[in-house]
RNA sequence: GUGGUUGUAGCUCAGUCGGUUAGAGCGUCGGAUUGUGGUUCCGAAGGUCGUGGGUUCGAGCCCCAUCAUCCACCCCA
């Protein structure tokens, strides 16, 4: 006999789990319908030409890969198992699992492009793998929920993806959330004014953590990654950068005076600020943050990110405004700007900050426990005017002793308990037990109905 | 990919200096109670001590390997 086990980094879910998970689900979509974006969904698998060299280097060796179907070593010859992986790989796979839902929403628009309305916002709310290593907060099967809008650069829909961030963490009760933003162009922008044109990837990488680990050794990385001393020296006025969002907007101006890509940057996150106050977003949680990078190398304009303030756990949320994702599927041009949810993550932050209300729990309301044969003809009709009325019910399926079924309520937090036995059968009286109370009470069938609805 | 942590009952864990028959709580099942649960009381079942090797008169405990797990780094939702 085997022990059964799971993958690494997979879990299941169950009933409780679900019940809470769908909740976030739920919650998200009623915002993502609320500001027009229609449901799309997309196969697990790509092929890998769809997938590789969308994430970068690293993104690469993140990718699930599928060993291809049948004989895949057929044709294989001792040179080929010589030359390493990296040169095998693409001889005995051609497919692998999907890595975010915004490459394959890029395809998608490619593949329909005459048929679909532009602007196209669509929604999709499905599992993603990566093959890196779990800890907390990371799997290698989660669940992201994206809505992304593509055929127009208008800031409004940055605008508009603030206000759904907004939305969606008060509807779930996550008041205590900070929504970074900040522009790629400015963080190009830097790199072309300290001298370092182009090298804005690795600059970003190096200051995004400069709260996390200072500056000196953010300098000392920047070393590493060999920028000059000269570089070095330029980018001192950003760590002195501080103050408002519109002072450091002001501050970034005059640094930046020379560098055309910054002062558009700067220009977008002032119009976007402009807009949103336009929507009257009141106690906003929009926060301008100069180090903020973020790694997906699509990103070109704006970036987001969410964090939970009370807990330590990455980011909940993230995405960006991407300029020519479909161009390497051969239609340039087309700009897109999107926001992704990290389900699994904010589950395990409502769950840390106990934020899951009662009725994320709530299944069975009223369980019918018939004594015998008899009650039967008592209870199946009840359970379907039960049902009609729109009450979760369900009879106990087994002729069991009282207490077993009693206890199966409790078990399923069963809140009400319908008993029939002979003399309920006789009187059409039946009894009804509050589970929470322990009231018990008797009642015609229609007024039981009426109780519990 | 790099570094570390922890693997003992279904779950959470204890197990002294290496010592003879490996424990607790919770849960499960049965009973007290053949029409009343969640409280209480009584009883029972449940173990390849992750796996393989080594040291030893003797290993849950020490050593090596291996697998799994969680955490941190890199990177990311």
């Amino acid at each position: 006999m085997q022990k059964p086990s799971l993958p690494k980094g997979t879990r299941d879910f169950g009933p409780d789990q679900m019940q809470k998970r769908l909740f976030i689900f739920d919650t998200i979509r009623r915002t993502f319908q609320r500001f027009g974006f229609q449901p799309l969904e997309t196969p697990a698998m790509e092929n890998l030409s769809v997938l590789m060299g969308k994430y970068g280097e690293e993104g690469d060796q993140l990718l699930f890969k599928i060993l291809n179907s049948g004989d895949f070593a057929n044709g294989l010859t001792e040179t080929d198992l010589q030359e390493g992986s990296k040169k095998l790989t693409p001889k005995i796979s051609e497919k692998g699992l999907r890595y975010d839902l915004t490459v394959p929403f890029a395809r998608y628009v490619v593949m329909n492009r005459h048929a679909l309305p532009m602007p196209f916002k669509r929604y999709q709310m499905q599992p993603v793998w990566r093959a890196d290593r779990p800890q907390k907060g990371r799997y290698r099967e989660f669940y992201q929920c994206d809505a992304d809008v593509v055929g127009t650069d208008s800031l409004l829909c940055e605008a508009e993806i603030v206000l759904m961030v907004h939305e969606v963490f008060r509807n779930l009760g996550i008041d205590k959330f900070t929504l970074k933003i900040n522009n790629r162009k400015v963080l190009a922008g830097i790199a072309e004014a300290i001298g370092a044109a182009g090298q804005e990837g690795p600059l970003a990488v190096a200051i995004d953590k400069l709260d996390k680990i200072g500056k000196d050794k953010v300098l000392d990385e920047l070393r590493e990654r060999g920028f000059s001393d000269e570089a070095i020296t330029n980018l001192e006025p950003m760590f002195g950068i501080s103050g408002r969002p519109a002072d450091v907007l002001q501050q970034l101006k005059t640094w930046l005076t020379t560098s055309e890509t910054a002062q558009k940057g700067i220009a977008e996150l002032e119009e976007v600020w402009q807009l949103v106050d336009q929507y009257g977003l009141t106690d906003s949680r929009l926060e301008l943050d100069v180090t903020l990078a973020r790694g997906l190398s699509y990103y070109t304009g704006a970036i987001f990110e969410v964090k939970a303030n009370e807990v330590q756990i990455g980011s909940v949320s993230g995405g960006g405004r991407y300029d020519n994702l479909t161009g390497a599927f051969g239609q340039p041009g087309l700009s897109g700007v999107g926001i992704s949810f990290g389900v699994d993550r904010i589950y395990d932050v409502m769950e840390e900050l106990n934020l899951f209300p009662a009725s994320a729990g709530q299944g069975t309301r009223v369980l019918i426990v018939p004594f015998d044969q008899d009650a039967r003809t008592v209870a199946l009709p009840l359970l379907t005017r039960l049902r009609q009325a729109d009450v979760a019910a369900e009879v106990y399926p087994d002729l069991a002793k009282v207490k077993k079924m009693l206890d199966y309520a409790n078990t399923k937090n069963i809140p009400y308990v319908v008993l029939i036995g002979s003399d309920e059968v006789q009187t059409g009286q039946l009894s009804i037990k509050n589970m929470v109370t322990g009231e018990q009470q008797k009642l015609n069938a229609a007024e039981i109905v009426e109780l519990v609805r």
